[in-house]
DNA sequence: TCAATCCTGATTGTCGACAATGCTGCAGAT
DNA sequence: ATCTGCAGCATTGTCGACAATCAGGATTGA
């Protein structure tokens, strides 16, 4: 499994950078609990650094919507609630869909060969039936993010990659929602590759927001079984 | 005209809110140009503040996209080039389009009558021929403001408003691109709404999504003549 | 008993100084 | 003449201390 969605440690960045990534990690997999207050002395000290590079590290977290912040009040870690996930997939459904026309026009033979190969892999370990859905999940947002890199386009990138998909990958550490969508999941994934291999933008857009939108209609039922928002 | 777009001034918020609110105009409008390498003491002395605020308002405007920063190097005000201004549009249509959607699902009647009275102001200040562009310039992001906002989508009011739609503003500002496209502007403006007052999102969607795609096309032709991509 | 007020404690915002890193110009060698 | 290495300088990153602000609890009055 390739760590996409992982930035390489780069050793000697500055300690600002260092400290961001170890709390964005210790946030999306529940290290730091939602909803938690953060106060800065003690996390400063717990990592042994000052509150400058601290404060900097959350100010990074603020921008990409993981932790709250109130002036001269304190920040919170984000606290998770049905409603702003269902908005999150309509943004990403709007994102994706474009990500995905723009890969048809643009992605090239290589990259979608390569996700070709990413996909019978992932065939393969769905067969071997009970393996972890962790890595199926896993490989799930593997795909989108090959999917949105493949257009190019950097924006798209940015808001897809640096935000939405932690917080997509919070959601799952925290509610443990392991899809049983994943047979249904990888034959929309397949579709979707076939019709940027064709080169059709609109099919492939089309398809797209349709299986993101499955996703948010299996999370929708499942959150609140009585409605549909 | 409503300062739709334009946060209202916090006046005891913290410095580095302040100093944040007016580089991220001075850079908008120009006063600090673009490209320009950024000094934290020399801007720190003209405002008459220490480095520590300065460096926050500094992170915020690269959270947004306004600088680049590199480590032990300094920070820059971005280069706009015509490729990202193209990347914006196709972000902007996926997102406006959606955002279109959810306004005709969800938007309040008083508020779609809202924006009814303002298209009619508009038309009367086109219909005054030679009035200033720039004011229609500002008509239109407010028009899109009010759009994004009414479906109460607060993900997508983010993405859109705190960070797009500066850079939009700031293209105007840099390149003075008044668009001949006002009147054609404004008639697509209203056959949105009408989508959107019939509750009719698909087509709310598609139309907004047709017209951003003629402000791309109109962009694109001016930028570079020869290429549309 | 309840409400309003004040006080206290802690937390955050701000500042100036020090250390570390990258860039620039010059001298010297090939 | 061009390239390489080094030294100096400027800028950024980091730190500890001080001031401003807010939350919560105790106290007092009705």
């Amino acid at each position: 499994m390739t760590k996409a969605t992982t930035a390489p440690i780069e050793p000697s960045a500055t300690i600002a950078d260092r400290i961001f990534d170890q709390l964005r990690q210790a946030i999306v997999e529940g290290s730091i609990p939602a909803g938690s207050k953060i106060s800065e002395p003690v996390l400063a000290a717990r990592y042994g650094i000052s509150r400058g590079p601290l404060r900097e590290a959350l100010r990074r977290l603020e921008s990409i919507k993981l932790v709250e912040r109130r002036a001269n009040v304190g920040a919170r870690v984000i606290q998770l609630n049905s409603d702003q996930l269902l908005e999150i997939y309509d943004v990403r459904e709007a994102l994706e869909g474009m990500a995905a026309r723009i890969a048809a026009e643009r992605m090239p033979d290589e990259a979608i060969d390569e996700i070709k190969r990413l996909l019978a892999q992932h065939r393969g370990e769905i067969a071997r039936d009970d393996w972890q859905t962790y890595f199926q999940e896993e490989g799930d947002l593997d795909f989108h993010f090959r999917i949105v890199q493949g257009g190019g386009n950097q924006r798209l990138f940015d808001i897809l990659c640096n935000d939405l998909y932690h917080l997509a990958r919070m959601y799952r550490c925290q509610f443990g929602m392991r899809s049983e969508r994943a047979r249904d999941a990888l034959k929309e994934h397949e579709l979707i590759v076939d019709a940027i291999a064709a080169r059709d933008g609109e099919l492939a857009e089309w398809l797209m927001r349709r299986h993101i939108r499955a996703s948010r209609e299996a999370i929708a039922r499942r959150l609140v079984p009585q409605t549909g928002r």
